[in-house]
Formats: C-alpha cells, sequence, structure tokens
DNA sequence: TTCAATGCAAATATTTTGCAATTCG
DNA sequence: CGAATTGCAAAATATTTGCATTGAA
C-alpha cells in the first residue's frame, strides 16, 4: 500500500510545499490506508507515531492532498468527511459498509451515458459521482462466526 | 410542482404525525421546489408565510420527510446538506451546479451492472448512489448574455 | 535567515437536545 | 384533556481562523 508515501511527499514539494513531520505523519496514514479515513481518526492513527500532531495540521494537509488530486472525499450514508486515495483515471467506489474498506471499479461506457443524458436534459455535463455500498467478503465471513 | 404538497400531508397524517402549520410551512417550500434545497433556505422561505417557524423544526421535518421516503439527501461537492423531492423507483439525480435546479433520470441497465461488480469483487452490494453535475440550459443561456 | 507551517485557543457554522409552553386530535 | 409538537436557549460537533512559535530550505 505505501508505495504512494514517497510519490505523494514527492508530489507535495513539487508544488511547492514543505516537507514536514506533521505532513509525513497524515500521508502515511492515509496513503498506507485500505479503508476510508475521517479527519479525527486520520488524527489518532498519525499521533501514534507523531504525538506532537495537531488536528488543525490533518484538516490542512487533507485539504492540500485533495487539492493535488492524490485523495479524495467520500461520500455515504453516515456522513462526508472521509478520504481516501485516488487512483489514476477514472474510477468510481465501491465501499463496505460495515468496515469502511474500499475498492475501485471501472465503468465502461458510463461517460457515454452520461454524455447522452446530457444532451437529453440539456445539460452540460461538467462530472459524475458514483459510488456503490455493500458488505466485503471479509465483513460477510464475520457475521456468520 | 405542489401535487405534493397534500399528498406528503397525508402520508405524515397516516404514519401518526399531526398536522401542524409548521410542518405545513415545511412541507409546502420542500414539495413545491424545483431547486435542492439547504435546511437553513427552507427556514428562510418557510418563514415568509409563517413567521413563528423555528429552524428546529424545519430539521424536525426534514428528518421525518427522509424517513418516510418523501425526500431524499443530495450530495454536492460544496457540501451534502441539502434535500430534493424524491421520485418514484430508483431514479437518479442530475443538477445544475449553478442554480442547484434538478432533474431525475434513469439508469436502465445500471442496477445489473452493479450486481456484476458485487460478483466480482465479491462484495454483498446493497445501494448505490449516482449524481451527474453539470450547467442547466437557463444557466448556459444566462452566461452568455 | 526567512517565511511557510505548526499547534494551540478561540471563533464559526451546523445540528442536536432539554424543556416549558402550545396545540392537534 | 393528554400527548405530540413547538420554539427558544443551550449544548454538542465539526471545521476554520488568528497568532505567536517553530523549523524546513
Amino acid at each position: 500500500m505505501n508505495e504512494h508515501k514517497s510519490e505523494w511527499m514527492q508530489t507535495l514539494r513539487e508544488n511547492g510545499y514543505r516537507l514536514t513531520d506533521a505532513r509525513e505523519a497524515v500521508v502515511e496514514v492515509v496513503a498506507g490506508s485500505d479503508r476510508v479515513l475521517k479527519p479525527f481518526e486520520v488524527f489518532e492513527i498519525a499521533r501514534v507515531n507523531y504525538s506532537k500532531l495537531g488536528l488543525v495540521s490533518v484538516y490542512r494537509t487533507l485539504e492540500k492532498l485533495e487539492e493535488l488530486g492524490m485523495i479524495q472525499r467520500v461520500h455515504q450514508p453516515e456522513g462526508c468527511q472521509a478520504f481516501v486515495a485516488t487512483k489514476e483515471g477514472h474510477h468510481h467506489l465501491l465501499l463496505c459498509r460495515v468496515c469502511g474498506r474500499y475498492e475501485y471499479f471501472e465503468g465502461e461506457n458510463l461517460e457515454l451515458f452520461f454524455q447522452e443524458i446530457g444532451v437529453e436534459k440539456q445539460y452540460q455535463i461538467e462530472e459524475h459521482w458514483m459510488q456503490v455500498f455493500g458488505v466485503c467478503s471479509r465483513c460477510q465471513a464475520e457475521a456468520n462466526t
């Protein structure tokens, strides 16, 4: 998972941001997670390794990571303040309602479909969000225990 | 648009809720709107006709309308605390980024597609969200003025 | 050495809760 | 009448901002 970490730190530097301990701590947690994380969760986890970390720096770092397209916001029934690492290209999210684990999937002709909707409804389409919720295999297995 | 109003009031009554002036004011605004509305916007608009209305009653009424499936929450880049009237069956939302106007569209084989994703990824699919953003024809026209 | 970045505390913004007064049925 | 609902004020949450201090380059 953490192939992302050095890459993200690199990108931050390239965009004129300094590489601080606080940023590294946040990047490490988010880049290395296979689950959706809320700012406060990132704070709690990152703080284990870097106790000086402040919650505000978590918010500020997440903001930059989102701005640079490394992470994206996830919308869930329980709230919309969680993030996941972005994947190259345009992909869609599949989320486990129980544990928050996530995966990406591709929607072949969806782009075309949305363009057609735009023509039909006379909207100039700009973007689309798609998320699918369910229970991942591990959580299904656990439920049967 | 306000074919909904009496229908919603009816449904509230059928579910054991009382028909109060506060509820009527909120229902009238949300049922009659062709745009996405935030709780505070509902409050401001509804208050014009019913000045005694409190913001808390708006929240509480919206909660009930959502619970009974008459309205649904909309997720947007700027926030996720807006609501629209629900449409029968499962439809997807097309939203104008500029004015907040909304329309529904149908996704023919999408259900099947999501089931397939579930099999492939071994997820037990429960629900999906899809929203498309763009600029509606009226706002496009205005931009050229 | 310089200025971006930090962490704290305080300020905002949003939503929820407690409660006495009101009102629907 | 009695219970559900209201609106206010206060509390709880979540996020942002101001600012003196720290630290990366």
